[in-house]
RNA sequence: GCGGGGUUAGCUCAGUGGGAGAGCGCUUGCCUUACAAGCAAGAGGUCGUUGGUUCGAGUCCAGCACCCCGCACCA
């Protein structure tokens, strides 16, 4: 017997366990011909199932589980990812609580020590997942530190390389002094911070009572100053030409020079010139042939190249510097100033401009063919707004910079000749260079996680080997993921997938925003916002969760979680599970087997329910082939609560009780509609829609997991509705009245309703016992000979204690003037759009956008009409 | 500065040219045999603003205001 209310842990426990050991979530064969894939984005290894995690899950999860019920043989790939800095960071905090570091250990065995840190926790989310449901193929799990993937890096960095799209160089790149490790440029996160603006005083080598003034936000960096550059049309200057400043402090001499890039109304209109620690400033020293002074050490001290001020951090040096500035007379003035300031998106350190040599690959090529590939149509965006920052970015990219100065991660393929200086990149580890020496060493960097990651697609599928996997799932049909990895991850998996496989990584991709809290704002530690999954799973169940993420999503940026919602979702699996149990109760003399519902004799509430599904059939599956998921969840909800269990569960109580046939009659159509429902839902609710799904009477599968989606055309049964509508208008007008006049719901009273028109009192007659039902207690008296409004014999005679006429039922014959009005206005719409069409003028001066679309209206008024067209003849019948 | 998204009920938001909607909250009445995690009734909105297209605009177009976000830049 079914509780009365359900009860979660039990079924998920049970049924996650069943799907799994049953293989459902490995590729089976489907449909022929249909296949269906995605590649998870894989969470760090260093992760826990946090909340974007289970929001990015449980979309994909609800697209697969749609797809496997359509009869796709589908295959989800879950995987991690090694999270190179991130990785590396917390393994150093653990290794610090042991008082040591990884300097100390060595590379060697501090790799050794990630590993093992990895196999011990690498899968901890992978459990944590298992309780959302997910029903990703566990034994296609990839790591993107494994062999087969690390082979398909190698290949890819080897045949870049021989490309020359590889590159290495000597450039300003951002350098994490905490990390230290370089970060490409998207590897910043800018902040506005309210800082200070420094004017110093660079007086000229010929003349100390005069000076330039100078403005900067950094005035350590003036250690490393080799120029003053003004613009050359700036009249302030013009004069100055040819003649040397001194850097005060350091008392270097600068030469003046004159360069376009300075902006005269900025500041003074001179600008200090450091062209190793900033990324201008290298350009403009490029330019005029100036010396590169790098006064900072990795960790962003100062080097023996800042004099005194040898071993100061940077802050510190910040400090002094300026008191020795003001000291010594050189400081003008220091202003409040805002600007944005770089942060390592890993640690939340300021990066810092930094001179290194490091590895780049070289983009534009890349991705104006991820460009092109958009552009032509063979990658979808949803929501389609996306493509245009997308574009944006990779219109404007720049190199990649690729190298990392860590240990954990993939090791670049590259060897230096110890001998002859040769570099030496290969797929395999080299044991000579072609100098006949065997004294090669291995470059030190790792790459970038995000470059691995990039391959994903098909490196998870097998790359570079083409098997049976790789053939029949790539590309993959669809990739989910957050917009704030569309750049670091989705652009790149494009870029990558072309260049390597000719082909697309993924046909469509589906971006949604991330989780904030209930104020939409991004949940962090700080803040203290944050909201655990499994909390709420263990709360409210892991069906209420799932379809309380899906039922928020919108556009805005962070959606606004909060556990109310989720309360809400609960009292909804609770309504399923109830009504389940009231359909079950009902169902015991019931075998399936019997029912041909078309052969019934069916009355206005069946063939309503059942328009009504049908209905909602298509709208879910509508908006699940379009990502459209909280459309797709309030559809499903809206069906369930407001039409199955509010009016026809109600409805169908009496004839429950009444004759056999009857009876029989509505068993069919509560189980075709119960099941039915239980099917679209299991996408989003997958535990409770089991359980419910293995009481039901004559198993149609051994799970609801690989039943058949339902499939149901739409029977647009508009006089059925019509008629429904009103039905539930009377009832709603007699409770209305009953309500206001203050009678107990115990009392029986005498209701006369007077409806508008004789064909109303025809259904009014038909249904009064349904009527009665539904409005308890009272006496219904249909009077229908009535002319006048308000006036009845039987009222006027006092035989009843209420009177109900039926206001706001359709009137038909305003209904049809209504519709004949709107028939001929988009008749004549129609009439002008193809004048417009075949008016040469039109066709020849219309820029062709606005031709396209005035086909398009065309077309979409003709619709229109057959559609009133039909609309009006329902209502002829009646 | 460039680009994107948004502005509809007290709150959160649906609404793809023709009847202003849902959930939550609120008020009122009900333990009516599936469900009080429930049922029923109700209050509450000049759809940001100004124009335009249209027979007809919350919906399409343009401008404006305000909010959010991304990108770029200023030393």
């Amino acid at each position: 017997m079914m509780e009365k209310r359900y009860n979660p842990k039990i079924a998920e426990e049970k049924w996650q366990t069943f799907w799994e050991k049953k293989g459902y979530f490995s590729p089976r064969p489907g449909k022929k011909g249909k296949f269906f894939s995605m590649v998870m984005p894989p969470p760090n290894i260093t992760g826990i199932l946090h909340m974007g995690h289970a929001f990015n899950m449980t979309l994909q999860d609800i697209i697969v589980r749609f797809k496997r019920m359509q009869g796709y043989e589908t295959l989800w790939v879950p995987g991690i990812d090694h999270a190179g800095i991130a990785t590396q960071n917390v393994v150093e905090r653990e290794l610090q609580k042991e008082g040591l570091t990884r300097q100390k250990l060595g590379r060697k065995e501090f790799v050794r020590r990630v590993w093992e840190w990895k196999e011990k926790y690498g899968e901890r989310i992978f459990h944590q997942m298992r309780r959302l449901g997910v029903s990703c193929s566990w034994e296609d799990k990839a790591f993107t530190m494994d062999e087969a993937h690390s082979k398909a890096v190698r290949e890819v960095f080897v045949r870049l390389y021989e490309e020359g799209y590889i590159y290495r160089g000597n450039y300003i790149i951002n350098w994490c002094p905490r990390c230290q490790t370089a970060l490409s440029d998207i590897e910043v996160e800018y902040e506005e911070v309210e800082g200070k603006l420094y004017y110093i005083r660079y007086p000229f080598a010929d003349d100390d009572k005069n000076y330039v003034v100078v403005a900067t936000t950094r005035p350590e960096t003036m250690l490393g100053d080799v120029a003053v550059a003004v613009n050359p049309d700036d009249e302030r200057y013009k004069k100055f030409k040819g003649r040397k400043l001194v850097l005060p402090l350091v008392k270097r001499i600068l030469p003046l020079i004159f360069d376009n890039y300075v902006d005269p109304d900025f500041g003074t209109g001179a600008l200090k010139v450091t062209p190793a620690h900033d990324g201008e400033d290298f350009q403009i020293g490029k330019r005029h042939n100036l010396p590169l002074v790098n006064i900072f050490n990795k960790d962003a001290t100062i080097n023996e190249k800042g004099g005194i001020y040898k071993g100061l951090d940077r802050y510190e040096c910040r400090k002094v510097i300026v008191e020795d500035l003001r000291k010594s007379g050189y400081l003008e003035k220091i202003e409040d100033y805002v600007y944005r300031l770089g942060k390592c998106y890993r640690c939340g350190t300021v990066v810092e401009p930094y001179l290194s040599t490091q590895w780049f690959v070289r983009m534009k090529e890349l991705a104006e063919d991820a460009i092109r590939v958009v552009k032509e149509g063979k990658i979808e965006f949803y929501p389609d707004y996306w493509k245009r920052s997308y574009f944006d970015w990779l219109e404007k990219i720049h190199d990649w910079c690729i190298s990392r100065q860590i240990w954990w991660g993939h090791r670049l393929p590259v060897w230096y000749c110890q001998d002859c200086g040769e570099t030496v990149v290969a797929r395999t580890d080299p044991a000579v260079c072609r100098c006949g020496s065997s004294n090669l060493k291995q470059e030190e960097d790792v790459l970038d996680t995000w470059f691995s990651s990039s391959l994903w697609p098909f490196s998870t599928l097998g790359w570079p080997d083409v098997g049976e996997k790789f053939k029949k799932f790539y590309p993959t049909s669809l990739l989910c993921s957050g917009w704030d990895i569309l750049f670091f991850w989705v652009a790149r998996m494009v870029m990558m997938g072309v260049k390597f496989t000719g082909d697309v990584p993924f046909r469509k991709v589906h971006i949604h925003p991330l989780i904030g809290d209930e104020k939409g704002e991004k949940m962090s530690k700080s803040k203290g916002n944050v909201i655990d999954p499994l909390d709420m799973m263990e709360k409210y169940g892991t069906d209420a969760f799932r379809f309380s993420l899906v039922a928020l999503k919108t556009d805005a940026p962070y959606l606004k979680f909060s556990e109310e919602r989720v309360k809400g979702y609960r009292n909804f699996a609770n309504k399923v599970w109830n009504a389940s149990r009231f359909v079950l109760m009902n169902l015991e003399d019931f075998s399936p087997s019997e029912q041909d519902i078309s052969s019934f004799d069916l009355c206005l509430f069946d063939r309503w329910i059942l328009s009504r599904y049908a209905k909602v059939v298509k709208e879910v599956t509508k908006n699940l082939d379009n990502f459209r998921f909280p459309q797709a969840a309030q559809e499903i909800y809206q069906f369930i609560w407001g039409d199955f269990c509010d009016w026809y569960l109600e409805l169908v109580k009496p004839r429950l009780k009444g004759e056999l046939s009857q009876r029989k009659l509505s068993q069919s159509i509560l189980y075709k509609v119960l099941k039915g429902s239980l099917k679209l839902l299991h996408p989003f609710m997958p535990f409770i829609t089991e359980e419910i799904f293995q009481l039901l009477p004559g198993k149609e599968k051994e799970s609801i997991m690989i039943s058949d989606w339902p499939e149901e055309r739409l029977i647009e049964d508009r006089e059925t509705e019509r008629k429904m509508a009103l039905f539930m208008e009377v009832v709603t007008q007699i409770r209305t009245v009953r309500a206001e006049m203050g009678i107990p719901p115990q009392k029986e009273i005498r209701v006369l309703l007077r409806p508008k028109k004789n064909e109303s009192a025809g259904i009014l007659r038909e249904n009064i016992s349904y009527i009665k039902t539904l409005v308890k207690g009272e006496q219904i008296i249909v009077d229908s000979v009535a002319k006048k409004p308000g006036v009845c014999a039987s009222a006027i005679a006092g035989d009843v204690d209420i009177f109900v006429p039926l206001e706001g039922v359709l009137d038909v014959k305003k209904e049809k003037e209504r519709i004949g009005k709107l028939i001929a206005d988009t008749e004549k719409e129609l009439v002008r759009c193809k004048a417009r069409l075949s008016s040469e003028d039109f066709l020849k001066k219309a820029p062709p956008e606005v031709v396209a679309k005035e086909k398009e209206k065309n077309m979409q008024l003709a619709e229109k009409i057959e559609k009133l067209k039909k609309r009006m003849e329902d209502l002829s019948e009646i």
